[in-house]
DNA sequence: CTTGCAATGACTGAT
DNA sequence: TCATTGCAAG
């Protein structure tokens, strides 16, 4: 069947209608995903060269999943020459090759808002602000919506109307700081994640042959989430479409959730404007939800005033109502909705992979992970800190960006003493001071002692002659080894590996084996490249600091229920959804209260978070939650209330079995019910488990039955013989060599054998 | 310069 | 609650 035959009208038509500027307000849903895979594959198929098409996409993931079923269609050689990923990574490529016109080299660092936090700090502290009024995430936040406007330290400071701004909010020398922060980047060779889109513009600006040269490179331009695209963004893409207008726009205003981070809904609101002979196609039937989830979710965003106007509908089943749960507490919440998705998942036979737990913010999560634990479901959190964001990860990789840049001033404070030789805060301090005199990087007062005199005693001196010799050491084998074989070479010299695996505390294991995990990673990385003759560490290094854990998902993950924030969740779908912390000030934020159109976003994200379920959603919220390790009380989410009300559950089964209370909910929805009683179990602290308990094989212990062949570490094979609890907490095995063992499965690590 | 303990402030969201 | 920072003592 041809793939085009699976479309219904209006994405057939968006799909096919490949000339002149498109919009396609797709609800949510509504298949926007397979129209633009589709209508890249068309384009191909209709004799477009792939290396004229580029395809801007909101994660890495999303870039590679779209790059798959392409290539499924059109086939491999011809899909992996299209450009698609996230504007950075898109852009940071191009940058990467005309860095020099830019003043920076190709090698280029990119620093992560950790890296750009630390330098702020250190910039406030040399302008000798108080760094209670100027915070290093207020001044970097600024800076980032400045950039993300286009507006240069130089034209920041010359802005009235930002200059007062700034002195109002009694910070009138915030410019002095983005200046200086604008040089020190520029020493350091380094870019913010703001920089490589604006770095970009300021190429297209002050070179346009290389704005021609790309404008006519992609021919074909398609943006996905354009709703959460920002002025910065929005300029580039209207640049490189100007010349052949063949833009097509994918998004839906009413899943607009970004704008703290610059995002201008007016963007898709503006599109006419930009292009008048532009065609609008509307994806309005919804494939994934319930009628229930999808009426559920019309009623509440249809509170928000500014809208395109459109009616998502759905022919699925009516599905049963939105669960509204209440508890006493947050650790409550978490015991109760994990035993929910035990018992649907028993019940409807579901997969782990079936089940998300979406909150607002990163730090909800520790209740659910406890009781996952305890239970011995596999989970996986996305968001939070990722594997690269690990100190010990982030230590290695800075010696491999000094490797390949050594004027990056953060990767080298951060390994200078690290492990420790003896060069402390008061010798870099000294640098410092020296490198600012001067005007040169770090490295430069290090290297070179004749030019960059800098009183430092000869002690010292010696040491970090000693340090020099070694990045330079590896430095030249930069070209020569290939990326695996210089980073475990790193990894060995700098004496890392060492120090961590003189560690024996269960840390220091860990970030032992996370070290490893990252040479193992390095490792695949030089194997799958299978393009080049050799990779080297600078291909390794040039996204590193783009990568997210979505980016590389492990085949061990796949099956595990989804912990993430309501923003990660986005273009995601699952059978069951839970939105947990529905309160006040926690779900409508505390810091969106403040205006409409916050609050408007805030209505957005709680309908994103609904139209992520395809069969059941549930609502959680807990009347006490510890907040900074007190106990605040809380109110429920006016979001609650504003779903029409017949499509809550007003009581009644949203458990089974056991006796216990329900929680009921009037027809005002005011919440009456009562807590649960839960079953009387001790609780196991998470610190309590043994070391790597959590992955261990628990999908299949959960399924554990009697008659099992199972494998224990110590006693061998052997057979289950009784179990008790629900799940399954304990087994009686018989092993042919012990004779029976009592066995807690939380400890014993079994082994399914069937 | 390093170590260990007390004080402190952070919880929106993320490429 | 937890991780980072500041300070005093070795």
């Amino acid at each position: 069947m041809n793939y085009l035959d699976t479309l219904n009208q209006p994405q057939l038509e968006a799909v096919k209608n490949t000339e002149g500027p498109t919009m396609v307000i797709a609800g949510a849903g509504s298949g926007k995903t397979r129209v633009l895979t589709f209508r890249i594959a068309y384009l191909m198929e209709q004799g477009v060269d792939p290396f004229n098409i580029l395809a801007l996409t909101f994660t890495n993931k999303a870039a590679k999943e779209m790059k798959s079923r392409i290539a499924k269609i059109v086939g491999d050689s011809e899909a992996k020459n299209i450009s698609m990923g996230t504007f950075h990574s898109v852009f940071s490529r191009i940058l990467r090759h005309h860095s020099d016109k830019l003043g920076y080299p190709s090698n280029f660092t990119i620093y992560d808002t950790q890296d750009s936090r630390s330098l702020l700090k250190a910039i406030i502290k040399d302008l000798k602000l108080d760094d209670k009024i100027y915070k290093s995430a207020m001044v970097g936040s600024r800076i980032s919506s400045a950039k993300n406007n286009l507006i240069s330290a130089a034209a920041y400071q010359s802005n009235t109307d930002i200059i007062s701004e700034d002195r109002q909010s009694g910070r009138p020398r915030l410019f002095e700081i983005y200046k200086a922060y604008e040089k020190r980047c520029f020493l350091a060779g380094a870019m913010d994640f703001d920089d490589l889109l604006f770095k970009t513009n300021v190429l297209f600006r002050d070179h346009p042959e290389i704005l021609h040269f790309y404008q006519h490179k992609f021919r074909y331009i398609l943006v996905d989430e354009y709703q959460d695209t920002n002025y910065s963004q929005y300029i580039l893409v209207k640049k490189l479409a100007a010349v052949f207008q063949n833009i097509c726009v994918v998004g839906d205003d009413a899943q607009s959730i970004y704008s703290f981070r610059g995002a201008n809904i007016q963007n898709i609101l503006n599109f006419k404007n930009d292009y008048p002979d532009y065609k609008l196609y509307k994806l309005e039937q919804n494939y994934r939800s319930s009628k229930t989830i999808v009426s559920a979710a019309n009623s509440v965003i249809a509170k928000n005033k500014n809208q395109i106007q459109k009616d998502v509908w759905t022919d699925n089943g009516e599905g049963s109502k939105i669960k509204v749960i209440r508890t006493l507490t947050d650790g409550e919440e978490g015991k109760t909705v994990v035993n929910h998705i035990y018992e649907t998942k028993v019940n409807q036979q579901a997969n782990n992979y079936d089940f998300a737990i979406l909150y607002r913010t990163n730090a909800q999560s520790r209740a659910f992970e406890e009781h996952l634990r305890k239970i011995n479901l596999p989970y996986k959190i996305y968001g939070g800190l990722s594997f690269y964001q690990r100190k010990e990860i982030k230590d290695l990789v800075a010696y491999y960006r000094l490797t390949a840049n050594p004027t990056d001033e953060e990767a080298l404070k951060r390994i200078i003493n690290y492990p420790k030789r003896g060069i402390g805060k008061t010798s870099i301090e000294k640098v410092a001071v020296c490198a600012n005199h001067y005007g040169v990087s770090l490295w430069d007062i290090l290297s070179d002692s004749q030019q960059y005199p800098c009183d430092i005693p000869s002690g010292t001196r010696n040491k970090m002659n000693d340090f020099i010799t070694m990045i330079e050491s590896f430095k030249i084998e930069l070209d020569k080894k290939d990326a695996y074989e210089l980073g475990a070479h790193i990894a060995r010299s700098s004496g890392i590996l060492k120090n961590l695996y003189d560690d024996k505390s269960p840390e220091g294991v860990s970030r032992y084996q996370n070290i490893e995990a990252l040479l193992t990673g390095l490792k695949e990385f030089v194997e799958n490249e299978t393009d080049k003759d050799n990779i080297y560490l600078n291909d390794f290094l040039m996204d590193v600091a783009l990568l997210t854990d979505a980016d590389d998902e492990k085949e061990e993950d796949k099956d595990k229920i989804t912990l993430m924030t309501i923003h990660a969740s986005k273009g995601l779908e699952f059978k069951y959804v839970y939105v947990v912390g529905l309160e006040e000030n926690l779900f409508p934020s505390q810091m969106a209260l403040n205006s409409r159109s916050e609050l408007e976003e805030e209505r957005r994200l709680f309908y994103v978070a609904v139209t992520r379920a395809e069969k059941e959603c549930t609502l959680t919220y807990a009347t006490s939650r510890f907040k900074w390790g007190n106990l605040t009380t809380a109110e429920p989410s006016r979001f609650i209330e504003e779903i029409d009300s017949k499509h809550l559950e007003l009581s009644g089964t949203s458990y089974k079995g056991g006796g216990r209370s329900l929680n009921a909910v009037n027809s005002n929805h005011k919440i009456v019910g009562k807590n649960f009683n839960m079953p009387k179990r001790k609780l196991t602290k998470m610190s309590d488990l043994p070391n790597g308990v959590k992955n261990l094989n628990s999908a299949k212990l959960l399924d554990l039955k009697v008659g099992y062949n199972v494998k224990h570490a110590r006693y061998g094979k052997g057979k289950v013989m009784a179990l008790e609890g629900t799940p399954p907490t304990k087994a009686t095995v018989f092993f042919p060599t012990h004779g029976n063992k009592q066995l807690l499965l939380k400890f014993a690590k079994l082994e399914v054998l069937n």
